[in-house]
DNA sequence: CGGGGAGTTGATCCACATCAAGGTCTGTGG
DNA sequence: CCACAGACCTTGATGTGGATCAACTCCCCG
Protein backbone atom coordinates (compact mmCIF):
# COMPACT_ATOMS: atom_id res chain seq x y z
CA UNK A 1 0.00 0.00 0.00
CA UNK A 2 3.13 2.02 0.05
CA UNK A 3 2.39 5.73 -2.19
CA UNK A 4 4.63 6.25 -4.72
CA UNK A 5 7.25 9.22 -5.02
CA UNK A 6 7.06 10.89 -8.10
CA UNK A 7 6.63 14.39 -9.86
CA UNK A 8 3.17 14.82 -8.76
CA UNK A 9 5.15 15.23 -5.32
CA UNK A 10 6.49 18.31 -6.12
CA UNK A 11 2.79 19.36 -7.35
CA UNK A 12 2.13 22.75 -5.92
CA UNK A 13 -1.07 23.45 -7.56
CA UNK A 14 -3.36 20.61 -5.95
CA UNK A 15 -4.76 22.62 -3.59
CA UNK A 16 -5.09 25.42 -5.54
CA UNK A 17 -9.04 25.27 -5.85
CA UNK A 18 -9.92 23.26 -2.85
CA UNK A 19 -12.62 24.51 -0.80
CA UNK A 20 -11.52 22.92 2.07
CA UNK A 21 -7.67 23.80 1.97
CA UNK A 22 -8.22 27.52 0.92
CA UNK A 23 -8.35 28.35 4.41
CA UNK A 24 -4.06 27.69 4.43
CA UNK A 25 -1.63 30.39 4.36
CA UNK A 26 0.54 30.03 1.08
CA UNK A 27 3.35 29.25 3.44
CA UNK A 28 1.44 26.47 4.98
CA UNK A 29 0.69 25.02 1.58
CA UNK A 30 4.06 25.21 0.49
CA UNK A 31 5.03 22.88 3.56
CA UNK A 32 2.21 20.81 3.36
CA UNK A 33 3.51 20.22 -0.62
CA UNK A 34 6.88 18.97 0.61
CA UNK A 35 5.12 16.35 2.72
CA UNK A 36 2.22 15.32 0.26
CA UNK A 37 2.62 12.05 -2.19
CA UNK A 38 0.58 11.44 -5.07
CA UNK A 39 -0.34 8.09 -6.77
CA UNK A 40 -2.61 6.95 -9.48
CA UNK A 41 -5.23 4.33 -8.52
CA UNK A 42 -6.59 2.08 -11.70
CA UNK A 43 -10.66 1.47 -11.45
CA UNK A 44 -11.20 -1.62 -9.40
CA UNK A 45 -8.03 -0.62 -7.22
CA UNK A 46 -8.61 -0.56 -2.87
CA UNK A 47 -7.61 2.99 -1.60
CA UNK A 48 -8.26 1.51 1.84
CA UNK A 49 -10.10 -0.71 3.75
CA UNK A 50 -12.90 -1.07 6.58
CA UNK A 51 -10.79 -2.50 9.87
CA UNK A 52 -6.94 -0.88 8.83
CA UNK A 53 -5.78 2.41 10.15
CA UNK A 54 -5.06 4.80 7.48
CA UNK A 55 -1.66 6.83 8.09
CA UNK A 56 -3.34 9.80 6.65
CA UNK A 57 -6.03 11.81 4.70
CA UNK A 58 -6.54 11.75 1.05
CA UNK A 59 -7.21 14.45 -1.13
CA UNK A 60 -9.12 13.35 -4.49
CA UNK A 61 -8.00 14.90 -7.45
CA UNK A 62 -9.40 12.93 -10.43
CA UNK A 63 -11.97 10.40 -11.14
CA UNK A 64 -14.54 8.99 -8.13
CA UNK A 65 -14.32 6.71 -5.80
CA UNK A 66 -17.02 4.60 -3.43
CA UNK A 67 -17.34 4.26 0.17
CA UNK A 68 -18.82 1.19 1.72
CA UNK A 69 -19.11 -1.49 4.20
CA UNK A 70 -19.83 -5.01 3.56
CA UNK A 71 -22.34 -6.80 5.68
CA UNK A 72 -22.47 -10.29 7.28
CA UNK A 73 -23.54 -12.12 3.94
CA UNK A 74 -21.03 -10.39 1.96
CA UNK A 75 -23.24 -7.31 0.75
CA UNK A 76 -21.86 -4.31 0.08
CA UNK A 77 -23.76 -1.04 1.71
CA UNK A 78 -22.63 2.14 -0.42
CA UNK A 79 -22.92 4.86 2.17
CA UNK A 80 -21.97 7.92 -0.30
CA UNK A 81 -19.36 8.52 -3.07
CA UNK A 82 -16.37 11.08 -3.52
CA UNK A 83 -15.46 12.68 -6.40
CA UNK A 84 -12.73 15.11 -7.60
CA UNK A 85 -12.17 18.17 -4.43
CA UNK A 86 -13.48 15.54 -2.33
CA UNK A 87 -11.41 14.84 1.17
CA UNK A 88 -11.49 11.62 2.70
CA UNK A 89 -10.39 9.62 5.55
CA UNK A 90 -10.27 12.10 8.14
CA UNK A 91 -12.22 10.65 10.34
CA UNK A 92 -10.46 7.52 11.72
CA UNK A 93 -7.33 10.15 11.60
CA UNK A 94 -8.73 12.55 14.17
CA UNK A 95 -10.29 9.55 16.71
CA UNK A 96 -7.11 7.14 15.99
CA UNK A 97 -9.91 5.14 15.23
CA UNK A 98 -9.09 2.04 12.54
CA UNK A 99 -11.91 3.02 9.18
CA UNK A 100 -15.00 2.06 9.62
CA UNK A 101 -15.25 1.94 5.91
CA UNK A 102 -13.91 0.69 2.57
CA UNK A 103 -12.64 2.71 0.03
CA UNK A 104 -12.48 1.39 -3.69
CA UNK A 105 -12.00 3.76 -7.06
CA UNK A 106 -15.23 3.15 -9.45
CA UNK A 107 -12.77 4.64 -12.32
CA UNK A 108 -9.26 5.55 -12.55
CA UNK A 109 -7.95 8.28 -10.44
CA UNK A 110 -5.72 10.35 -8.80
CA UNK A 111 -4.99 10.90 -5.21
CA UNK A 112 -3.05 13.05 -3.13
CA UNK A 113 -2.21 11.79 0.27
CA UNK A 114 -1.41 13.63 3.56
CA UNK A 115 0.44 11.85 6.17
CA UNK A 116 -1.92 11.76 9.74
CA UNK A 117 1.04 14.08 11.48
CA UNK A 118 0.76 16.83 8.85
CA UNK A 119 -2.76 16.86 8.93
CA UNK A 120 -3.51 17.34 12.82
CA UNK A 121 -0.68 20.10 12.86
CA UNK A 122 -2.27 21.65 10.07
CA UNK A 123 -6.20 21.16 12.60
CA UNK A 124 -4.34 22.55 15.00
CA UNK A 125 -2.50 25.29 13.83
CA UNK A 126 -4.92 27.01 11.56
CA UNK A 127 -8.66 27.26 13.07
CA UNK A 128 -10.09 28.33 9.56
CA UNK A 129 -9.12 25.26 8.55
CA UNK A 130 -10.27 22.92 11.36
CA UNK A 131 -13.08 24.68 10.56
CA UNK A 132 -13.61 23.49 7.23
CA UNK A 133 -12.67 20.39 8.44
CA UNK A 134 -15.38 20.66 11.52
CA UNK A 135 -18.18 21.71 9.03
CA UNK A 136 -17.37 19.08 6.25
CA UNK A 137 -17.69 16.54 9.09
CA UNK A 138 -20.80 18.11 10.25
CA UNK A 139 -22.38 18.02 7.12
CA UNK A 140 -21.63 14.41 6.21
CA UNK A 141 -23.41 13.85 9.70
CA UNK A 142 -26.35 16.05 8.94
CA UNK A 143 -26.64 13.60 5.14
CA UNK A 144 -26.29 10.49 7.22
CA UNK A 145 -28.58 11.24 9.65
CA UNK A 146 -31.21 11.69 6.76
CA UNK A 147 -30.09 8.57 4.89
CA UNK A 148 -31.24 6.93 8.04
CA UNK A 149 -35.20 7.88 7.99
CA UNK A 150 -34.59 7.51 4.28
CA UNK A 151 -33.92 3.93 4.43
CA UNK A 152 -36.54 3.59 7.77
CA UNK A 153 -39.36 5.12 6.55
CA UNK A 154 -39.74 4.93 2.28
CA UNK A 155 -39.93 1.94 0.25
CA UNK A 156 -37.49 0.99 -2.35
CA UNK A 157 -39.39 2.76 -5.37
CA UNK A 158 -38.87 6.21 -3.48
CA UNK A 159 -35.10 5.68 -2.50
CA UNK A 160 -34.46 4.57 -6.40
CA UNK A 161 -36.20 8.01 -7.00
CA UNK A 162 -34.43 10.29 -4.48
CA UNK A 163 -31.46 8.30 -5.34
CA UNK A 164 -31.10 9.25 -8.74
CA UNK A 165 -31.50 12.71 -8.43
CA UNK A 166 -29.37 12.67 -5.61
CA UNK A 167 -26.56 11.74 -8.24
CA UNK A 168 -28.01 14.25 -10.49
CA UNK A 169 -27.08 17.06 -8.56
CA UNK A 170 -23.40 15.59 -7.03
CA UNK A 171 -22.74 14.33 -10.07
CA UNK A 172 -24.41 16.33 -13.39
CA UNK A 173 -24.77 15.40 -16.51
CA UNK A 174 -22.56 15.63 -19.97
CA UNK A 175 -23.80 17.00 -22.94
CA UNK A 176 -26.43 14.53 -23.63
CA UNK A 177 -28.14 14.83 -20.23
CA UNK A 178 -26.77 11.37 -19.49
CA UNK A 179 -25.75 11.33 -15.83
CA UNK A 180 -21.98 11.45 -15.20
CA UNK A 181 -21.31 8.88 -12.86
CA UNK A 182 -21.74 5.24 -14.09
CA UNK A 183 -22.66 2.51 -11.70
CA UNK A 184 -23.58 -1.32 -12.35
CA UNK A 185 -26.95 -2.29 -10.82
CA UNK A 186 -25.06 -4.17 -8.31
CA UNK A 187 -23.74 -1.02 -7.03
CA UNK A 188 -26.78 0.95 -7.47
CA UNK A 189 -28.62 -1.60 -5.48
CA UNK A 190 -25.60 -1.53 -2.85
CA UNK A 191 -26.56 2.58 -2.90
CA UNK A 192 -30.17 2.25 -2.49
CA UNK A 193 -29.94 -1.16 -0.20
CA UNK A 194 -31.86 -3.16 -1.75
CA UNK A 195 -31.15 -6.53 -4.19
CA UNK A 196 -29.93 -6.20 -7.71
CA UNK A 197 -33.08 -7.58 -9.47
CA UNK A 198 -35.34 -4.82 -7.36
CA UNK A 199 -33.39 -2.24 -9.11
CA UNK A 200 -33.21 -3.88 -12.48
CA UNK A 201 -37.16 -4.17 -12.61
CA UNK A 202 -37.69 -0.47 -11.06
CA UNK A 203 -35.53 1.12 -13.18
CA UNK A 204 -37.29 -0.57 -16.63
CA UNK A 205 -40.37 0.21 -14.83
CA UNK A 206 -39.12 4.04 -14.65
CA UNK A 207 -38.27 3.80 -18.39
CA UNK A 208 -41.46 2.29 -18.86
CA UNK A 209 -42.91 5.23 -17.52
CA UNK A 210 -40.99 8.18 -19.33
CA UNK A 211 -38.76 9.07 -16.22
CA UNK A 212 -35.30 8.41 -17.45
CA UNK A 213 -34.02 6.75 -20.41
CA UNK A 214 -31.77 3.64 -20.06
CA UNK A 215 -28.52 2.84 -22.76
CA UNK A 216 -26.66 0.02 -20.36
CA UNK A 217 -24.87 1.59 -17.45
CA UNK A 218 -26.02 5.33 -18.86
CA UNK A 219 -28.97 6.51 -17.37
CA UNK A 220 -30.63 9.88 -18.07
CA UNK A 221 -33.45 11.55 -16.21
CA UNK A 222 -36.10 13.23 -18.38
CA UNK A 223 -38.87 14.18 -15.92
CA UNK A 224 -37.25 15.33 -12.77
CA UNK A 225 -41.12 16.47 -11.61
CA UNK A 226 -41.91 13.39 -11.58
CA UNK A 227 -39.34 11.88 -10.09
CA UNK A 228 -39.47 13.85 -7.22
CA UNK A 229 -42.97 13.62 -6.57
CA UNK A 230 -42.29 9.88 -6.52
CA UNK A 231 -38.86 10.08 -4.23
CA UNK A 232 -41.49 11.54 -1.70
CA UNK A 233 -38.90 14.18 -0.32
CA UNK A 234 -40.07 14.95 3.11
CA UNK B 1 -38.79 29.00 23.59
CA UNK B 2 -36.33 32.31 25.76
CA UNK B 3 -33.93 30.46 28.58
CA UNK B 4 -34.74 31.59 32.07
CA UNK B 5 -32.35 33.39 34.14
CA UNK B 6 -31.85 32.02 37.26
CA UNK B 7 -29.14 30.98 39.79
CA UNK B 8 -27.66 29.10 37.24
CA UNK B 9 -25.88 31.11 34.94
CA UNK B 10 -23.31 31.52 37.92
CA UNK B 11 -22.68 27.89 38.14
CA UNK B 12 -19.10 27.69 37.41
CA UNK B 13 -18.90 23.65 37.85
CA UNK B 14 -21.18 22.79 35.05
CA UNK B 15 -18.37 22.08 32.80
CA UNK B 16 -16.35 20.57 35.61
CA UNK B 17 -16.12 16.89 34.84
CA UNK B 18 -17.13 17.72 30.79
CA UNK B 19 -14.91 15.75 28.47
CA UNK B 20 -15.50 17.93 26.37
CA UNK B 21 -15.22 21.21 28.23
CA UNK B 22 -11.95 20.13 29.66
CA UNK B 23 -9.67 21.16 27.05
CA UNK B 24 -10.74 25.20 27.93
CA UNK B 25 -8.74 27.15 30.54
CA UNK B 26 -9.74 28.47 33.87
CA UNK B 27 -10.04 31.70 32.41
CA UNK B 28 -11.76 30.61 29.17
CA UNK B 29 -14.32 28.45 31.60
CA UNK B 30 -15.21 31.83 33.47
CA UNK B 31 -15.78 33.38 30.64
CA UNK B 32 -18.10 30.90 29.29
CA UNK B 33 -19.52 30.94 32.10
CA UNK B 34 -20.70 34.80 32.40
CA UNK B 35 -22.70 33.78 29.38
CA UNK B 36 -24.57 30.25 29.30
CA UNK B 37 -28.18 29.87 30.84
CA UNK B 38 -29.68 27.05 32.69
CA UNK B 39 -33.18 25.75 32.26
CA UNK B 40 -35.46 22.70 33.31
CA UNK B 41 -37.44 21.27 31.35
CA UNK B 42 -40.20 18.80 31.79
CA UNK B 43 -40.40 14.70 30.21
CA UNK B 44 -41.90 15.56 27.42
CA UNK B 45 -40.97 19.21 26.41
CA UNK B 46 -38.99 20.20 23.11
CA UNK B 47 -35.62 21.44 23.16
CA UNK B 48 -35.72 22.35 19.79
CA UNK B 49 -37.61 21.23 16.28
CA UNK B 50 -36.55 20.10 13.09
CA UNK B 51 -36.03 23.34 10.38
CA UNK B 52 -35.71 25.62 13.42
CA UNK B 53 -32.60 26.97 13.71
CA UNK B 54 -31.09 26.87 17.50
CA UNK B 55 -29.22 30.16 17.95
CA UNK B 56 -26.05 27.57 20.20
CA UNK B 57 -25.50 24.84 21.40
CA UNK B 58 -27.03 22.60 24.67
CA UNK B 59 -24.94 20.75 27.35
CA UNK B 60 -27.18 18.38 29.24
CA UNK B 61 -25.86 18.53 32.66
CA UNK B 62 -29.00 15.72 34.14
CA UNK B 63 -31.87 13.27 32.43
CA UNK B 64 -31.95 12.16 28.80
CA UNK B 65 -33.07 13.60 25.61
CA UNK B 66 -34.08 12.09 22.60
CA UNK B 67 -33.14 13.11 18.81
CA UNK B 68 -35.40 12.08 16.13
CA UNK B 69 -36.92 13.27 12.63
CA UNK B 70 -40.50 12.67 11.52
CA UNK B 71 -40.91 10.95 8.34
CA UNK B 72 -44.01 11.77 5.98
CA UNK B 73 -46.23 9.81 8.03
CA UNK B 74 -45.30 11.24 10.69
CA UNK B 75 -43.41 8.37 12.33
CA UNK B 76 -40.70 9.17 14.58
CA UNK B 77 -37.34 7.60 13.52
CA UNK B 78 -35.18 8.53 16.71
CA UNK B 79 -31.45 8.31 15.51
CA UNK B 80 -29.57 8.40 19.21
CA UNK B 81 -30.49 9.93 22.65
CA UNK B 82 -28.14 12.14 25.01
CA UNK B 83 -27.40 11.48 28.40
CA UNK B 84 -26.22 13.67 31.70
CA UNK B 85 -22.64 14.86 30.56
CA UNK B 86 -23.33 15.06 26.22
CA UNK B 87 -23.63 18.25 24.48
CA UNK B 88 -26.15 18.34 21.15
CA UNK B 89 -26.97 21.18 18.48
CA UNK B 90 -23.36 21.95 17.46
CA UNK B 91 -24.05 20.38 13.83
CA UNK B 92 -25.99 23.06 12.57
CA UNK B 93 -24.48 26.14 14.62
CA UNK B 94 -21.36 25.03 12.90
CA UNK B 95 -22.85 24.93 9.67
CA UNK B 96 -25.14 27.40 10.05
CA UNK B 97 -28.31 25.54 9.13
CA UNK B 98 -31.69 25.17 10.64
CA UNK B 99 -31.59 22.14 12.67
CA UNK B 100 -32.16 18.42 11.19
CA UNK B 101 -33.42 16.65 13.93
CA UNK B 102 -35.66 17.24 16.53
CA UNK B 103 -34.84 17.21 20.28
CA UNK B 104 -37.17 16.60 22.91
CA UNK B 105 -36.99 15.31 26.80
CA UNK B 106 -38.10 12.14 27.83
CA UNK B 107 -37.52 12.59 31.69
CA UNK B 108 -37.04 15.97 33.24
CA UNK B 109 -33.95 17.40 32.42
CA UNK B 110 -31.67 20.30 32.83
CA UNK B 111 -29.98 22.14 30.30
CA UNK B 112 -27.21 24.40 29.75
CA UNK B 113 -27.73 26.77 26.89
CA UNK B 114 -24.03 28.27 25.80
CA UNK B 115 -25.23 30.83 22.74
CA UNK B 116 -23.72 30.34 19.12
CA UNK B 117 -21.19 33.32 18.98
CA UNK B 118 -19.29 32.23 22.06
CA UNK B 119 -18.94 28.79 20.93
CA UNK B 120 -18.14 29.56 17.54
CA UNK B 121 -15.61 31.83 19.24
CA UNK B 122 -13.95 28.97 21.93
CA UNK B 123 -13.67 26.69 18.86
CA UNK B 124 -11.84 29.39 16.71
CA UNK B 125 -9.50 30.03 19.87
CA UNK B 126 -8.78 27.17 21.53
CA UNK B 127 -7.64 24.41 19.18
CA UNK B 128 -8.02 21.39 21.65
CA UNK B 129 -11.24 22.14 22.48
CA UNK B 130 -11.84 22.67 18.54
CA UNK B 131 -10.22 19.21 18.35
CA UNK B 132 -12.76 17.80 20.60
CA UNK B 133 -15.62 18.59 18.75
CA UNK B 134 -14.44 17.93 15.86
CA UNK B 135 -13.83 14.17 17.42
CA UNK B 136 -17.08 13.86 18.76
CA UNK B 137 -18.85 14.83 15.58
CA UNK B 138 -16.34 12.10 13.63
CA UNK B 139 -17.59 10.13 16.07
CA UNK B 140 -21.40 10.19 15.57
CA UNK B 141 -20.73 10.33 11.85
CA UNK B 142 -19.23 6.61 12.35
CA UNK B 143 -22.07 5.76 14.54
CA UNK B 144 -25.07 7.38 11.80
CA UNK B 145 -22.80 5.08 9.44
CA UNK B 146 -23.24 2.31 10.91
CA UNK B 147 -26.46 2.19 11.57
CA UNK B 148 -27.30 2.78 8.02
CA UNK B 149 -25.81 -0.63 7.01
CA UNK B 150 -27.60 -1.95 10.37
CA UNK B 151 -31.04 -0.97 9.29
CA UNK B 152 -30.11 -1.64 5.45
CA UNK B 153 -28.91 -4.96 6.17
CA UNK B 154 -29.94 -6.82 9.36
CA UNK B 155 -33.66 -7.57 10.17
CA UNK B 156 -35.62 -6.46 12.95
CA UNK B 157 -35.50 -9.09 15.32
CA UNK B 158 -31.57 -8.59 15.16
CA UNK B 159 -31.48 -4.55 15.61
CA UNK B 160 -33.81 -4.55 18.50
CA UNK B 161 -31.03 -7.57 20.03
CA UNK B 162 -28.59 -4.92 19.02
CA UNK B 163 -30.08 -1.96 20.29
CA UNK B 164 -30.96 -3.32 23.65
CA UNK B 165 -27.03 -3.85 24.04
CA UNK B 166 -26.29 -0.69 22.70
CA UNK B 167 -29.10 0.84 24.96
CA UNK B 168 -26.96 -1.45 28.04
CA UNK B 169 -23.74 0.06 26.54
CA UNK B 170 -24.58 3.66 26.94
CA UNK B 171 -27.63 4.21 30.07
CA UNK B 172 -26.20 1.16 32.05
CA UNK B 173 -28.36 -0.70 34.93
CA UNK B 174 -29.64 0.11 38.43
CA UNK B 175 -28.70 -2.05 41.03
CA UNK B 176 -31.87 -5.19 40.19
CA UNK B 177 -30.31 -4.99 36.20
CA UNK B 178 -32.62 -2.82 34.82
CA UNK B 179 -31.81 -1.25 32.12
CA UNK B 180 -31.44 3.01 33.26
CA UNK B 181 -33.10 4.35 30.42
CA UNK B 182 -37.82 3.71 30.69
CA UNK B 183 -38.92 3.67 26.50
CA UNK B 184 -42.22 2.79 25.31
CA UNK B 185 -42.89 0.15 23.24
CA UNK B 186 -43.65 3.25 20.33
CA UNK B 187 -40.07 4.96 21.01
CA UNK B 188 -38.13 1.78 20.87
CA UNK B 189 -39.97 0.60 17.57
CA UNK B 190 -38.96 4.38 16.53
CA UNK B 191 -35.62 3.89 17.31
CA UNK B 192 -34.92 0.14 15.66
CA UNK B 193 -37.00 1.24 12.74
CA UNK B 194 -39.68 -0.70 12.96
CA UNK B 195 -43.96 -0.71 13.86
CA UNK B 196 -44.70 -0.87 17.64
CA UNK B 197 -46.50 -4.08 17.14
CA UNK B 198 -43.40 -6.00 15.88
CA UNK B 199 -41.39 -4.69 18.67
CA UNK B 200 -43.93 -6.11 21.19
CA UNK B 201 -43.98 -9.37 19.75
CA UNK B 202 -40.34 -9.91 19.73
CA UNK B 203 -40.11 -8.32 23.15
CA UNK B 204 -42.32 -10.84 24.33
CA UNK B 205 -40.20 -13.93 22.24
CA UNK B 206 -37.05 -12.62 23.82
CA UNK B 207 -38.76 -13.15 26.80
CA UNK B 208 -39.85 -16.41 26.42
CA UNK B 209 -36.32 -17.38 24.98
CA UNK B 210 -35.12 -16.16 28.66
CA UNK B 211 -33.06 -13.50 27.05
CA UNK B 212 -34.35 -10.15 29.21
CA UNK B 213 -37.31 -9.90 31.52
CA UNK B 214 -39.93 -7.31 31.45
CA UNK B 215 -41.53 -5.42 34.34
CA UNK B 216 -43.56 -2.55 32.08
CA UNK B 217 -41.15 -0.44 30.86
CA UNK B 218 -38.56 -1.99 32.81
CA UNK B 219 -36.02 -4.54 30.80
CA UNK B 220 -33.61 -6.27 32.11
CA UNK B 221 -31.30 -8.02 30.18
CA UNK B 222 -30.36 -11.78 31.47
CA UNK B 223 -28.42 -13.48 29.01
CA UNK B 224 -26.13 -11.30 27.47
CA UNK B 225 -24.44 -14.29 25.14
CA UNK B 226 -26.94 -15.37 23.36
CA UNK B 227 -28.79 -11.88 22.65
CA UNK B 228 -25.60 -10.80 21.04
CA UNK B 229 -25.01 -13.72 19.05
CA UNK B 230 -28.94 -12.84 17.96
CA UNK B 231 -27.52 -9.47 17.06
CA UNK B 232 -25.32 -10.36 14.82
CA UNK B 233 -22.74 -7.81 15.51
CA UNK B 234 -20.58 -7.42 12.44
C1' DC C 1 -65.28 5.65 37.84
C1' DG C 2 -64.55 6.73 33.37
C1' DG C 3 -61.59 8.29 29.74
C1' DG C 4 -57.42 8.14 27.21
C1' DG C 5 -52.99 6.56 26.32
C1' DA C 6 -50.22 2.52 26.18
C1' DG C 7 -49.80 -2.31 25.54
C1' DT C 8 -51.19 -6.80 23.52
C1' DT C 9 -52.79 -10.32 20.25
C1' DG C 10 -54.66 -12.17 16.03
C1' DA C 11 -55.68 -11.94 11.03
C1' DT C 12 -54.44 -10.38 6.65
C1' DC C 13 -51.73 -8.69 2.85
C1' DC C 14 -48.04 -7.16 -0.02
C1' DA C 15 -43.41 -5.31 -1.02
C1' DC C 16 -39.41 -7.18 -1.66
C1' DA C 17 -35.83 -10.82 -1.11
C1' DT C 18 -34.46 -14.93 -2.94
C1' DC C 19 -33.91 -18.58 -6.19
C1' DA C 20 -33.49 -20.13 -10.84
C1' DA C 21 -32.31 -19.91 -15.54
C1' DG C 22 -31.16 -17.67 -19.42
C1' DG C 23 -29.18 -13.67 -22.23
C1' DT C 24 -25.62 -10.17 -23.18
C1' DC C 25 -21.54 -7.85 -22.91
C1' DT C 26 -16.38 -7.37 -22.50
C1' DG C 27 -11.79 -8.20 -22.21
C1' DT C 28 -8.08 -11.58 -22.89
C1' DG C 29 -5.26 -14.71 -25.10
C1' DG C 30 -4.53 -17.64 -28.92
C1' DC D 1 -9.91 -11.32 -35.47
C1' DC D 2 -12.25 -14.79 -33.19
C1' DA D 3 -13.52 -17.73 -29.27
C1' DC D 4 -14.41 -18.25 -24.84
C1' DA D 5 -14.81 -17.33 -19.85
C1' DG D 6 -16.50 -14.64 -16.52
C1' DA D 7 -18.94 -10.78 -15.10
C1' DC D 8 -23.01 -8.43 -15.58
C1' DC D 9 -27.85 -8.00 -16.73
C1' DT D 10 -32.69 -9.48 -17.13
C1' DT D 11 -37.08 -11.84 -16.32
C1' DG D 12 -40.15 -15.02 -14.03
C1' DA D 13 -41.73 -17.76 -10.04
C1' DT D 14 -42.09 -18.21 -5.23
C1' DG D 15 -41.92 -17.46 -0.25
C1' DT D 16 -42.07 -14.58 3.75
C1' DG D 17 -40.89 -10.87 7.09
C1' DG D 18 -43.02 -7.53 8.85
C1' DA D 19 -46.49 -3.64 8.09
C1' DT D 20 -51.12 -2.71 8.73
C1' DC D 21 -55.75 -3.10 10.51
C1' DA D 22 -58.87 -4.25 14.10
C1' DA D 23 -60.33 -5.39 18.52
C1' DC D 24 -59.51 -5.81 23.13
C1' DT D 25 -57.17 -5.16 27.75
C1' DC D 26 -54.66 -2.81 31.06
C1' DC D 27 -53.33 0.92 33.65
C1' DC D 28 -52.98 5.34 35.39
C1' DC D 29 -54.66 9.75 36.86
C1' DG D 30 -57.87 13.21 37.49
Amino acid sequence: MGLKDDDSLKCETCFKDSEYFNALSKDELTELCHHKSCRDYKKGELVYQEGNRPRGIYYLKKGVVKHYKVGIDGKEQILRFSKAGDIFGFTSVLNNEPACTTTKAIEDISLCFIPQKKFIEMVHKNSDFSMNILQLSCKELGEANQYIIDIAQKNVRERLAEILLLLHKDFGTDKEGTLQILLTREELAGFVGTATESVIRLLSEFKKDKLIELNKRKIKIINFDKLERLSNVI
